[in-house]
DNA sequence: AGGCTCCTCTCTCAAAAGGGGTAGACCCGA
DNA sequence: TCGGGTCTACCCCTTTTGAGAGAGGAGCCT
């Protein structure tokens, strides 16, 4: 199999291969539509879930992989880190439907090029796609200035995530600290400890912020 | 200009003409290119807002118009409101990413002839179309059942849902009624009413339940 | 080894929330 | 006009929650 392309700037005459990863059916036909509509890409593979988009980018070698951050059997975090770890040269741009999702981070850490909205006009969707395939990275304006105003915050322990999940379902300190095998006293120490971080002033602000920032699923 | 051409079972002549309405341009692009991919349907606008969507509605007279339940400007509800107003015959299909979202209903109630999921595969959409097109109800699996579930529920009052969006937010007794210029004993009242009516233990967890019901937006 | 964070557990105390019941004022439809 | 639902308000009582302050152990990095 050839390996890597990366050769910049000459286009026109290699096309940029890209594979799509989405669940929705609708949302790859429009993404379909407007790659294929351009000289410069074409669409190789289509995937409807996480595990297919693993397998496709291995088939495929795309320069470029858009992948939805939900989607069904495996989230974009978890194939962002098993394509990276097969391929750590892979270009990845990560896509989401939610303002403010907590894992678009997660994904950034783990090494994805982009991020993009879903709701993002055709233009930016395309820049974004080209800036990736030249290995430059791309992020929506809005994730740039969160991404600055989440540095200023404190960050959630793995255990206080946990208890926030829990939190966010209704538990009660008591129910929290029954599942997580911890006395009431220390899952109220947690709790206490995400209220501080989340400058919340009760549990259910805590909950509410935690919407707001993607930190918890429904 | 001609009125309703209704005659169904007589296809491949006539065109279903379609006006699509979604704030996302992946979708529209999405949707256009599957119906236009129908010989029996054919697209015939395009709104990115509520607003454009009840001007292209009264512009182009179409068959059946899709649209997205959340928009900028004017939502979903607010559109069926509108144009059944104005067209008590129109033919609306509604669309949301969200299964469970509330304000399905009162679209539904309000006359919308068909729901559907983003996230359904093609060929439910092009019978949804279809279907509403020749003026009979489309709603998916999913959501009949819950519209079953839903009518054994007890509603919550227009003043409970005022109260429960503040619950969302976090805000104490205290301060919700200082919002809504009531005592804090008639906000608990209120809010005592809330849980019971969601079976929840607390207010966190009718948070939790509303937020999985759609009740609030976030 | 020392410093660091994290997780765990303890204590006290005040405030908030939740469960129970009762009840008047209002509007609307039967 | 009577009943039903809604919104408002009050009572008492128990449980939960939140603030504050401390403290020991496990693990990690330097």
């Amino acid at each position: 199999m050839n390996a890597a392309p990366a050769s910049a700037a000459t286009a026109a005459v290699r096309k940029i291969r890209v594979v799509l990863a989405d669940d929705h059916p609708v949302v790859r036909d429009g993404l379909a539509a407007i790659l294929n509509r351009q000289p410069d890409m074409e669409v190789v593979a289509e995937a409807a879930d996480g595990e297919e988009a693993t397998e496709l980018y291995e088939r495929h070698q795309p320069d470029v992989m858009v992948l939805d951050l939900r989607m069904p059997k495996r989230d974009g975090v978890a194939v962002v880190a098993m394509v990276l770890a097969a391929h750590p040269h892979a270009r990845l741009l990560v896509m989401t439907t939610y303002d403010g999702d907590e894992d678009i981070f997660r994904c950034l850490s783990q090494g994805a090029k982009g991020y993009l909205l879903k709701d993002s006009p055709r233009t930016e969707i395309l820049s974004a796609i080209r800036a990736v395939s030249e290995d430059r990275p791309y992020a929506s304006s809005s994730v740039a200035s969160k991404a600055l105003q989440r540095m200023a915050k404190p960050s959630l322990t793995q255990r206080e995530i946990g208890v926030l999940q829990l939190l966010a379902e209704g538990r009660s300190n008591k129910d929290i600290a029954r599942r997580l095998s911890i006395t009431e006293g220390t899952a109220k120490t947690h709790v206490k400890a995400i209220l501080t971080k989340l400058d919340a002033i009760s549990r259910t602000e805590a909950v509410a912020v935690a919407h707001k920032r993607g930190l918890v699923r429904l």
